[in-house]
DNA sequence: GAAATTCAGTAACATAGGTTACATTTCGTC
DNA sequence: GACGAAATGTAACCTATGTTACTGAATTTC
């Protein structure tokens, strides 16, 4: 059990909230955690969801697919993310994304009153809850905006800066597949690889399979805006 | 003072508030109010925002626009409406969203100190705001669906449900013109009209200008899923 | 009700991206 | 290191939508 309530204690969730305030919560509520396998559909698009997840081992992905098997995946989750925090105070049914557990997965589900009994233990509950919802809202206005606006190329740039801010390295290497790569940019494999060839004839940056290198940054910069 | 009163209370910000239960609230926080002229910025995309607004009287449209000139008109707020709600508790520095006053427009600003206070003088308000919050995650992941899936003829077929679920009759007007229309659908005019035509070919709809008439219910509901 | 302005129709052309199909390469497993 | 499976490259073709530019219709303004 201890384990588990570091595993929480690290979730955006609880952010500032000491292990003791954690303890005295968790007395409270009664967490049971839940498991899945790589694959596995942990809440599928358009079915009536009333609980928000905290991930506590593996990683979740956020999908959108058609009637035609066209997949779009919208987001990715990892150990500690809060999933799905829409689920519980909205006036509307369902959202249009399936959850999908990609690798080994453990996590928690709360529902509304659960979430609700910790607000009313711990302020700092709330405001992170608030916080998250907020980011949610703003990362999907991002998303839509993407979505309208840039080009598969422009997606690439993009993708490639934002790896660069972590990884602060010319050279690196990424663990998506050019199949992956392109549902998470909502494109076919054969439009993206074609992308990628005209980008690798740019000389801004070099890719070839899941090997990133950065030829010259200050143009990167620009094309990423 | 009191017709202020009047607004505030129909707002979404304030359901299932009574009016004495406002004058309390009000007495703790200095409202003031904001006008704006047709077409005059409110915030503009990309601007630091930390403030949210109630909507007392007038239109406002949220529009994305890309350095094309290209408009992509995702929201519009009506009287009583919530605009802005992310900005407020998010870690993130600002919306992809430009708000615009589309008629003359009276708004209230309030900020996260003024919120905070009414949080812990109602709880009811916490509530609102946070299903407020979460509607508008649900309804951004259902326009990124549309944007990603959809054909302008399938939008077409989907907003032409919508009015009638609103209208309930067959034949009816929109107060759109089709260049409007082409920025809510985030496509160009002339491809909107090569669109109207083809879809008054399909015996489902039929359009001239603004009036749209609805042939066949049935096909109509199919083709809007 | 004429003139000016905005709005809508439409055509020719350009382009991005999707589709299908197959060849080639790489990877994982024995 | 050989084999089969998975991932990737690539080509030919298709389709939706964008672009530009012009005409004509509808609305607004005086």
């Amino acid at each position: 059990m201890n384990k588990l309530m570091l595993s929480l204690s690290r979730s955006k969730l609880f952010k500032d909230i000491t292990l003791e305030e954690l303890e005295l919560i968790s007395d409270h509520i009664n967490v049971k955690t839940l498991q899945y396998t790589p694959e596995e559909v942990i809440q599928a698009q358009d079915e009536m969801a009333d609980k928000v997840y905290i991930l506590l081992e593996g990683v979740v992905k956020g999908v959108m697919e058609d009637i035609n098997g066209h997949i779009y995946q919208v987001e990715m989750f990892n150990e500690a993310d809060i999933i799905a925090p829409a689920n519980l105070f909205s006036s509307r049914e369902n959202l249009p994304i399936t959850l999908i557990a990609k690798t080994e997965t453990r996590l928690i589900p709360f529902t509304r009153g659960q979430i609700l009994t910790m607000f009313s233990l711990n302020r700092k509950i709330e405001e992170n809850f608030l916080r998250t919802l907020s980011d949610k809202v703003i990362f999907l206005a991002e998303k839509l905006w993407e979505n309208q606006f840039s080009s598969i190329e422009d997606k690439i740039y993009k993708f490639v800066l934002a790896k660069y801010l972590i990884y602060r390295k010319n050279e690196f290497e990424i663990n998506l597949t050019h199949e992956e790569l392109s549902h998470r940019f909502g494109v076919s494999r054969p439009s993206l690889s074609r992308s990628l060839i005209k980008i690798n004839q740019s000389g801004i940056i070099n890719t070839k399979g899941k090997k990133i290198k950065i030829l010259d940054f200050e143009q990167l910069l620009q094309k990423a805006e």
